[in-house]
DNA sequence: CTGAAAGCGCTTACAG
DNA sequence: CTGAAAGCGCTTACAG
């Protein structure tokens, strides 16, 4: 690509001022009809097309490329919040660069600098649970961010986040009302803010329910789907542990896979919903995150923002839904 | 962005020459050290970062930025695509701009042209089933591509592909070990290569057991899993269906669904694999492709060409692997 | 080693 | 409307 055409050469091959290509090429609309033409023939000919990144460095023109990072696209939560972001990013104009942070603090570091570095107009981010740098170290050379599904309250930037503790304290609630009284909690490190909150969701609907936490109900270290598998196949050994609430998809994946290992089950509702969820036996109740629109908000309110709709940085917190299937209830 | 600090403005504060600057950020090592501190003092008292954009203009230089396109981020199997060749891109120092086709002819040439006058260093493109241009008509201006799960004939391009054809064929071929004589074939459109290739497959298992096809047991419109469940429904009601193979992942979905509702199913074997398949009941039988090979495959491939290792363009075909978890068996 | 200058492909005042 | 020229932020021969 080193030796592509350039405006230059079409202007040549045309006949006219590099200038009069330019227009063309923006789509001016009063240009000398004869000369568009001979533009026309001269850009196909040559196989010109235009230069995005040298147009994007004259002062004023911005890149038109957005930056996402999440923590890991094979997390088909992250995944349909890409696709959402990437859907209403393309309707606008933009392209999307995506890069995975992998939860990994100087790796999410680096991708920030790196677009930054590339010049993306502006920035939806996923913020790392552990971060190596504070935000405000930076601050002064980034783009607009939008911060997504966790918020970062050392800066002033948008977030969308869904309604963690709500939908949380309604799964628990449901499951002590539907008879359990030693509700277990499986999911990833409370140092993750969703998590945090939906601990507290957890807390909230047991003190509300005059239930006393107990620890050893909690499990907070189930960071991949194996490992909540273990863990739950220890509680169904060793605790009285009567219904669970798994904090996230791969919490709640665990628990099935440990109840079939066990070959028997407890009422579970999960937070997040699944493609199969319904296909399973029983149906597996969920706590439903509005994921596409959470992904079409974030595009759209940063978006906004680079148009120079300047409302006050704010959290949205989007609800959630508690969809019950049956997974809920108790056996006889 | 628009006012950032420019390299020059470094080099002004730092009392030093540009050119010392661009020596600097660009990791020269003979730089009295003396200058080189000052300069690290002034580019962190400015905040200034350099402009990727700006320097990639420059002959000889490139963007580091690869495109891939593929049909829709939705879809876990080209979820899973994407972050193999986001990881190995990643890895070797590029960034990936993903966009999704959503197999619309149109929509996928304008991407290639935005990528393209983006400036992409090389394309990753799984081609959309009805192109709307032919290649050559655009090859002339196109960087160096390598097509993912389906090859496009007309362009001398490096592919990676699956054994569409083999996997179907095992998969079929196990279906009437297990006794079937009226195995269905459910899947999308055959002008889609891999489910052309797949329907071969399940031709020949068929005519190697001396199987006639019978064109009411195949459907090819099943394009979503809604349509196929529909599908299915109405062949467990109006044929003799004995048996199904499910072409690709919605397909396969589809059928348990329509299973669900029918309250009876048929032995299964579905082309790829999907997370939960082994918590199904019975578990799913499936063709599964190694697709974070594939993606892995695609992107070192690409990259090579990019750095000059100039090796013939051909397709290169995974295999697949048969594995069997139950639904493959008849009940009785 | 460093400085001053040219040039990458583009857009845009500035004159005509 | 169009042409000739300046400049975006950067890299790199070319001299010293």
């Amino acid at each position: 690509m080193g030796s592509s055409p350039t405006m230059n050469d079409v202007a040549r091959e045309a006949g006219v001022a590099l200038r009069t290509v330019s227009r063309y090429v923006n789509g001016a609309t009063n240009i000398d009809s004869e000369l568009a033409e001979r533009i026309r023939l001269a850009i196909e000919s040559l196989g010109y097309r235009r230069n995005l990144a040298a147009a994007s460095i004259r002062p004023g023109w911005d890149s038109k490329m957005l930056g996402l990072i999440i923590g890991d696209l094979s997390n088909p939560y992250y995944s349909a919040l890409t696709r959402a972001v990437e859907r209403e990013a393309s309707d606008r104009g933009y392209l999307l660069i995506t890069a995975s942070s992998e939860e990994d603090g100087l790796r999410h570091d680096k991708l920030v600098d790196r677009l930054v570095e590339q010049r993306v107009d502006g920035l939806i981010i996923v913020p790392p649970h552990r971060p190596t740098r504070s935000w405000d170290e930076i601050a002064g050379a980034l783009p607009p961010i939008v911060f997504l599904d966790r918020p970062v309250s050392a800066m002033a930037a948008d977030a969308v986040l869904s309604d963690d503790l709500g939908g949380a304290r309604a799964a628990v609630t449901t499951l002590i009302d539907e008879g359990a009284r030693s509700v277990a909690f499986v999911g990833d490190a409370l140092s993750i803010y969703t998590l945090e909150q939906r601990m507290h969701g957890y807390d909230l609907a047991l003190s509300e329910r005059g239930i006393e936490i107990r620890p050893e109900l909690v499990f907070t270290e189930a960071h991949t789907e194996e490992q909540a598998r273990v863990a739950v196949s220890r509680m169904l050994a060793d605790t009285d542990a009567d219904a669970v609430f798994g904090a996230n998809n791969r919490a709640t994946i665990g628990a099935l896979w440990a109840f079939r290992d066990a070959g028997r089950r407890l009422p579970l509702i999960g937070f997040d919903d699944f493609d199969l969820a319904g296909l399973m036996q029983p149906e597996v109740s969920v706590v439903s995150q509005d994921v596409e629109q959470m992904g079409t908000l974030a595009a759209s309110l940063l978006i906004e923002r680079l148009n120079g709709v300047g409302a006050e940085h704010h959290d949205h917190v989007l609800p959630t839904t508690l969809i019950l299937r049956g997974s809920e209830r108790r056996l006889d």
